[in-house]
DNA sequence: GCCAACGTTGGC
DNA sequence: GCCAACGTTGGC
């Protein structure tokens, strides 16, 4: 395993640019942003359990032409109670959701840059190496994946990234 | 817009 | 617990 995600593991996650772009998290406050709205319950589970400070995070385009991974963040926080759930203005409000039982969770994630080299999903389709992904898996749908060592080289060898927090 | 694949709901 | 119906995802 490389120097690069040695600290922690790699997810990635799915945004449709048209409802939060890459960019949009580039320009946050601090390039750092809430990642809840999440209803799914395998995702959910990631999102409380596995995603650490630390993680790396390949942010991905869906539903989008050409669909394909756009930017490198981190998760900055944790899970924690996913605050649109008690909301009621919220398109993800969950009225069955307490307080003291939240049913969903989020993650905090900061911007680390946008790829040099947008990567397309035909591209990753293209991989040998990716043939395992997650993402490229039959009827796959889940918003939160993870992704292994030698698969996260090589989308990010083939998006032409090199890591700001290593670089001298 | 189409539709395959998948997840959730709800009747029984 | 089964499973049909329905809703959603997401590539094309």
């Amino acid at each position: 395993m490389s120097a690069r995600t040695r600290a922690g593991r790699v997810w990635l996650l799915k945004s449709e640019p048209e409802v939060f772009s890459f960019d949009e998290l580039w320009r946050a406050p601090k390039r750092t942003t809430s990642w809840g709205g999440v209803r799914n319950y395998q995702a959910r589970n990631l999102l409380r359990d596995e995603l650490s400070p630390g993680d790396l995070v390949l942010f991905y385009h869906s539903s989008s032409t050409p669909s394909g991974v756009a930017g490198v963040a981190e998760v900055v926080r944790g899970g924690y109670p996913d605050p649109t759930q008690f909301d009621a203005r919220d398109p993800a409000h969950d009225p069955a959701s307490t307080v003291d039982e939240p049913r969903w969770y989020a993650v905090d994630v900061r911007a680390l840059g946008a790829l040099p080299r947008f990567v397309p999903l035909e591209a990753m389709r293209a991989e040998r190496g990716l043939a395992g992904m997650v993402l490229l898996q039959r009827g796959s749908r889940l918003s939160v994946q993870p992704v292994t060592p030698a698969e996260a080289r090589i989308v990010l060898s083939m998006g032409g990234w090199k890591d700001p927090r290593r670089s001298p």
